[in-house]
DNA sequence: GGCTAAGTTGACGATGCCTTCAGCTTATAC
DNA sequence: GTATAAGCTGAAGGCATCGTCAACTTAGCC
């Protein structure tokens, strides 16, 4: 069991040290994504890259706990725009992934983090997996309300936040809008839908 | 016919190493994408790396002569495709689109010429403009049968490419065929359609 | 002030790719 | 058969990144 192993408390300049680069990390990571170079951090923390691997042991640890932060505030961002967004599940539902797929746009960080797998960083995945939930509990309500087409999946909605975050890692914003737009339209129920395929 | 440049006509065993080259990078191409080192390239041929430079002078240069082949090829499968089907100018689009689609799906060089962007290749790029001419055609059509809606523009469909592009290269040909589909349902032109969004 | 364990540093080796080029091999013409 | 230009080779030099570690620095305790 990961029982904490009572590690001694770090010294001042260390603490000081883990905060600059916990700082520094979401910096460099906001403005250039999860493949932001250690060394860029370090500089930016004033600091050695040997420093990094001291106090946070690996990259993706360090990764781990920055962006995890980040994301969380993201999620919860878009959580609150759902609650305060008027009418039933549908529009709430809308609003949530709008929230999560401009989230995505305004932050390569949190659109690394969202999109691409990072599979060695548990509490970011923790925060996308929460974040899952809360959607698909609107779906559900969007469905029972009839709004949402009957033979849509949950993968189907974790998708759209793959497909938005590639397209804007392409840097295509006013395509990323239309393709969301088009997604939209086709997850409408209507009196004359088929069965999707797959 | 695009004039050679009179460059003096290749030695026997060079001539050979070329076709050698040629058939080497479609064989890995096709199998690892368009990242495939030339390193793998050139000990499939059976010659050194040298020789890759030495007949083709580039890495892009290599690519955009092996690869344009090679879409060209898929390219005119899938506008014969749509041309064999059976109904309206939307019947074909779809499957003019569908068509491409499971050629990114099934080839991964022909994926990653057609949605990343390979600047430095421009007998490729010219394939893909070939390719989206005839889908705008199609398009056209479907949007005076009234089948396509409206405001669907070119772009978007070209986007199509990308989304799916992005999706095989993620491994995810399930989730594919169902973005593919919602967006198709969300292509359709219905009486209650108000404007996309963009 | 001095000691020492905690902490920091940055050069280094490793990885994986691209591209070059001096020196060697060989096809071809005579 | 030989000369020679065309062609081939692969080691070497680049570049960008990660992760390590022996040697140095310093916080914090006496």
């Amino acid at each position: 069991m990961p029982e904490a192993p009572q590690s001694p408390p770090l010294r001042a300049d260390a603490r000081r040290n883990v905060e600059k680069l916990r700082q520094a990390a979401a910096d460099a990571f906001s403005e250039h994504g999860l493949d932001a170079p250690l060394e860029t951090i370090a500089k930016r923390a004033g600091v050695s890259i040997g420093t990094i691997y001291n106090r946070f042991g690996s990259r993706d640890a360090l990764l781990d706990q920055v962006v995890n932060e980040l994301a969380d505030r993201r999620v919860r961002a878009a959580m609150a725009t759902a609650d305060g967004t008027a009418g039933g599940a549908w529009e709430k539902l809308l609003a949530y992934v709008g929230s999560i797929c401009q989230g995505q746009a305004d932050d390569p960080a949190f659109n690394d983090a969202f999109s691409r797998l990072y599979p060695n960083a548990p509490a970011l995945k923790a925060v996308c997996d929460r974040s899952l939930a809360f959607a698909t509990e609107l779906a559900a309500g969007a469905r029972a309300e009839g709004a949402l087409r009957q033979d849509v999946l949950m993968d189907d909605i974790a998708r759209f936040f793959q497909v938005n975050g590639d397209l804007v890692r392409a840097g295509d914003d006013a395509g990323r809008r239309r393709v969301l737009a088009l997604l939209f339209e086709g997850l409408r129920a209507r009196p004359d839908n088929h069965p999707l395929a797959g």
